[in-house]
DNA sequence: GTGGGTTGGGAAAAGGTTTTCTCAGTGCTC
DNA sequence: GAGCACTGAGAAAACCTTTTCCCAACCCAC
């Protein structure tokens, strides 16, 4: 007793082509792949029983096939240097979520700080025939171990540095920075400091400026950020720095952070020295590292970059740069947010 | 005045077919591809010229021709639930690194716990024609939320359930515990508790059985693991349970902790009730997370899984499994390593 | 000088799909 | 009933490479 018509399991050995379609509908090859892409001119009831006899046969078209007429892959590279990086992780969420609904697949490229293997790696791709790469890395402000300059397809750059006359997206630190003290501000907070990285990152500067910007905005007093590492042992250090003094008059009230392992540091420190976060001071990080910010106590208050927008954003802009839309070369900002945990206390009454 | 002759920058146009490097060596395409490839008979003198035309002209074969013809595409997928995993990054890069150097790319496709999307990454990597797949996820004990059973392309899980009848790699858990609790052992430590995860994870109850056999083994006492959550919040509670009663006798001299979050939240609570890490207790986590781990006052040693060797391996068993080479089902663990800190001090005098 | 072996290289098919061009038939108008 | 427009569908080229088969030419021995 032959069951319902349904479609065939993948199981089957050799995938269906559409040869082996047009012969089970007795038509052509031609005439099937019409039938199916919803070309050329037939019967309604020509192309309803070709669809019919593709569904039940379980075909799938040879993307192969289909790449090597069209020129055009579906397939684009996603390029970084950040192989365990919390940074490009949710990044490449982003552009995978935002290219999977069109049919595109990543191939995900780690490339370390490796010339040879980001060479290899490139043109493993390009004979691949990806329709465009993304590259990104584990730092805004310095650019992959590839020359990305002069390939034929095109290349969008996210939170790493862009060639230049290139598409960059990054996330927008000052104005990060900004939602960081000028929430401190409507909360009543006035002497507020800044415990960020090295020196040698360019955010840090960016940072440091906008909080600098924001302070002076309010006609608040500046004063020097203090810059170490990215660390807890930093967080500790700076804390020692800024509370050591006897004067409990020139203790800040709050202290921003450039990121959460820093913020992290800065909270145990000052529980260690009796000091109350929030009541006393109130600590904000940066970087939104959920399983730190919500591991603190209490919970952190911190600027979340907002990286798989930024990578979907750039999954989008490489499609339809793709697709030919011509688009405007520079770089991108965008925006940061604040997620609200219990760092900073309430308003004041 | 003519320069050197070397390669054409790749940003040419069109990429160089090879019918453009056989009219250039004035030879049939039959010709130049067996030139290339090192296939059929001809002078040394023409196989040389073609080549050097080809190099001149920049060629590279095209992937897509070359796959549709070989039935192989030089391309896996890697399938994965772990979005922000710290555990599937590592693999990843083991999976990755094994195969660029055979020139396969890796697809990776992030497929959340979403059944439609599965599918989708799935059905998009079969029409792309991939080689294999490699299914791989967060926890060892849950299927990916995707049929994988009937392909017909091999599949190869790693550090995720497999299907009954497949090939699968994971960790050896019970062993790596058992490197813990020996190395207690040569340390001199005689009361080693045990604080881990949540009951509902496999991975908990095979620690707990090494401890516990490692320790009957021993002829020292037995007791109950603490079981409750993979946080540092946890590691605390743990730590009052456990150092709460006031017969200081009755004290472990260690703590095996079933992950390194938990081995945090102990160190912490530990140096709060002011009993010293290590002199008093010595406390070894797992996972080898090295961001949590060397910033725990004092570093943390813990228990490696090894995983990037564990990504490695299944690549080159994907490869092997492609390449026809019939393979043994069953599950094969990998042994851990023991990374030591300074959380467990010296032997004793 | 004929038969057989070797050498260097080309013609053509194959892989699966899309697209353009062509063509036979049908129904319509004048 | 001739011309015409349109309809439905197929043939074949194209994408690029690999591989099998074939052929012409040459050399050698008898």
């Amino acid at each position: 007793m032959p069951s319902a018509p349904e479609p065939a399991p993948v199981s089957a050995k050799p995938p269906v082509t559409l040869r082996e379609v047009a012969a089970a509908a007795g038509v052509s090859v031609a005439t099937a792949s019409k039938a199916l892409n919803g070309q050329g001119r037939m019967t309604a009831e020509t192309r309803e029983r070709i669809r019919e006899t593709a569904r039940l046969l379980g075909f799938r078209p040879n993307s192969l096939a289909q790449s090597l007429l069209r020129k055009r892959s579906f397939t684009v590279g996603l390029l970084t240097n950040d192989t365990y990086g919390r940074f490009s992780l949710p990044l490449m969420a982003g552009v995978s979520d935002a290219l999977v609904d069109k049919g595109v697949s990543v191939f995900l490229c780690n490339v370390e700080d490796d010339q040879r293997l980001g060479q290899l790696h490139v043109e493993a791709m390009l004979d691949k025939r990806v329709d465009g790469i993304i590259a990104t890395g584990k730092r805004i402000d310095r650019h992959l171990p590839v020359d990305l300059s002069n390939l034929r397809i095109p290349v969008v750059y996210a939170f790493t540095q862009p060639d230049p006359g290139a598409i960059g997206l990054v996330s927008d630190d000052a104005g990060g920075a900004r939602l960081a003290v000028e929430h401190f501000l409507r909360l009543g907070r006035r002497r507020i400091a800044h415990v960020s990285g090295p020196a040698s990152f360019a955010v840090v500067h960016a940072r440091a400026q906008a909080w600098r910007d924001v302070l002076k905005e309010n006609g608040l007093a500046e004063s020097e950020p203090l810059l170490g590492a990215w660390s807890e042992a930093w967080g500790h250090e700076a804390v020692e720095k800024l509370f050591g003094k006897a004067d409990r008059e020139g203790w800040p009230d709050a202290v921003f952070c450039g990121n959460d392992q820093i913020a992290r540091g800065v909270i145990d420190a000052l529980r260690e020295r009796g000091i109350s976060v929030p009541d006393d001071v109130g600590v904000i990080g940066f970087d939104n590292w959920e399983i730190v910010a919500e591991a603190t106590r209490p919970p952190l208050t911190s600027v979340d970059m907002n990286l798989s927008t930024l990578g979907r954003e750039a999954g989008l802009a490489l499609l339809s740069l793709v697709d030919g839309q011509p688009a405007a070369p520079g770089i991108r900002k965008l925006p940061c947010r604040l997620v609200v945990r219990q760092s900073c206390g309430g308003p004041p009454e």
